[in-house]
DNA sequence: AGTCGTCGATGATCCAGATCAATTTGCCGT
DNA sequence: ACGGCAAATTGATCTGGATCATCGACGACT
């Protein structure tokens, strides 16, 4: 397993030269429901990180220093167990957070899985804003609220649904998250392998590809470009997700 | 099956006497951390609920009208689906909150496992006071950190691991969180049952019962009371969590 | 004390998805 | 255009846990 170990290229965020007040996720991110105080306190603690696809972002087990925005790209979380099974515990986008669990060491490893850019927010400076803004700490509560709802969603998904149930509501999920972010809900966009889908579903890379092929022959989904897939039924889609 | 719809008695806080300033869990709860003004503000708030063994607190999809903790007995949360698949996502004791995730609807139903108080706290009310205490705010994301570290605990254990290693898990879990509130880590008391216990490890009641049987085979646990399970070969038990 | 109903344990069999094993496809650099 | 490599697909076989079925133990009622 050829492991890649690079650096994480760190740079202040003005040398980017992009404010925070020209940032294209500014609405859908956390930073579009703030003031402009908060904005700027916010502006003065972030740098943005620069990532290439494979590398980690943050390390399970390492001291949690910061919290990340995902701006652009896309990343995997996950956790691995000592002989090497894995358990990808989320996909995120941009707007998404990272290392949003205020505890002392990272629960996750994070790996972009594209050229990634995300702004980081140093812990110790983020806490002395949250003591500043408490909007800023209801905010963060909301997004851990979703983000809880949701490993309830996963739970349900990864202890009780079947292959075919769960990569309907995985590519179902991709599709709805598409559309919140107001792009067109087909064809969804997989930035990742099977083997992370399968990781993610608690399934195998060859599971994954079986069920990708049933639900083309029998016209649900269609292959569109490579790393997209075309949901062609949505209906029936929604219907498989819970045993149709 | 004979499903009991039982009202829920709900009565002011104070008609049971007990101030929080003598509540018995207060330094396991929330409470413990809070200066006398949050408590009054809390206290102001705060009505006790007393639920039955079998009776349900909150059901999923209902509108979240309040936001509880667990003051006494022990809860179990869960998800359905249409066909009657359960997947349990947490039992909650002494000092844990239901309903956090701070939601227009409630994303799971939760049930009482034995006798149970809770305290309840309007969400409208609580957010009100969110607004004028912040610190308040900041202990609910730790809160709902923590229960978002467990989450991902638990798709791991679900998405990876056996049915030996889901179990001896479980059995760790509980007996770490007895420890951690101050009480002897075994024997352990369970006040689920075997199906609930299926139900949260994504397994079957028989899976559940054959693999006590082997872990009491093997010498690694005893059974003490009817619905105590005693450790008796601790380091046994955390080699088998991660595949010993 | 007897009866019923529920829960837990255990045995026999089955099957969805894992594992093992080839191919095939697509992508990269040259 | 041409290897070379990793990812995806497909097929054959195996197996951990599900399912189906039975029985015993316990507690709650009369």
């Amino acid at each position: 397993m050829p492991l890649k170990l690079v650096e994480i290229r760190e740079t202040p965020a003005r040398t980017l030269g992009a404010p925070c007040s020209a940032c294209d996720i500014r609405d859908i991110s956390i930073c579009g429901s703030l003031t402009t105080a908060e904005l700027e306190g916010l502006r003065r603690i972030v740098s943005t990180v620069q990532c290439a696809a494979g590398q980690a972002v943050i390390h399970e087990g390492d001291p949690a220093e910061a919290l990340f925005n995902v701006v652009a790209g896309a990343v995997k979380s996950y956790k691995l167990l000592p002989d090497g099974r894995r358990q990808i515990t989320g996909f995120l986008f941009p707007g998404d957070f990272l290392g949003i669990a205020l505890n002392d060491t990272y629960a996750y490893t994070a790996e972009a899985l594209q050229a990634t850019r995300l702004c980081r927010f140093p812990r110790r400076r983020m806490e002395a804003l949250l003591a500043e803004f408490p909007n800023l700490g209801q905010r963060l509560l909301v997004e851990a609220s979703n983000e809880l709802v949701a490993a309830q969603d996963q739970m349900l998904l990864l202890g009780r649904k079947t292959a075919k149930e769960r990569l309907a509501s995985f590519l179902l999920a991709l599709s709805e998250r598409a559309a919140r972010l107001g792009r067109p809900n087909s064809p969804v966009v997989l930035p990742m392998g099977r083997g992370d889908i399968a990781d993610y579903l608690g399934l195998t890379t060859e599971t994954i590809s079986r069920t990708f092929t049933q639900f083309r022959r029998s016209g649900v989904i269609r292959q569109a470009e490579r790393g997209e897939i075309e949901i062609v039924q949505h209906k029936a889609l929604r219907a498989l997700t819970e045993g149709g």
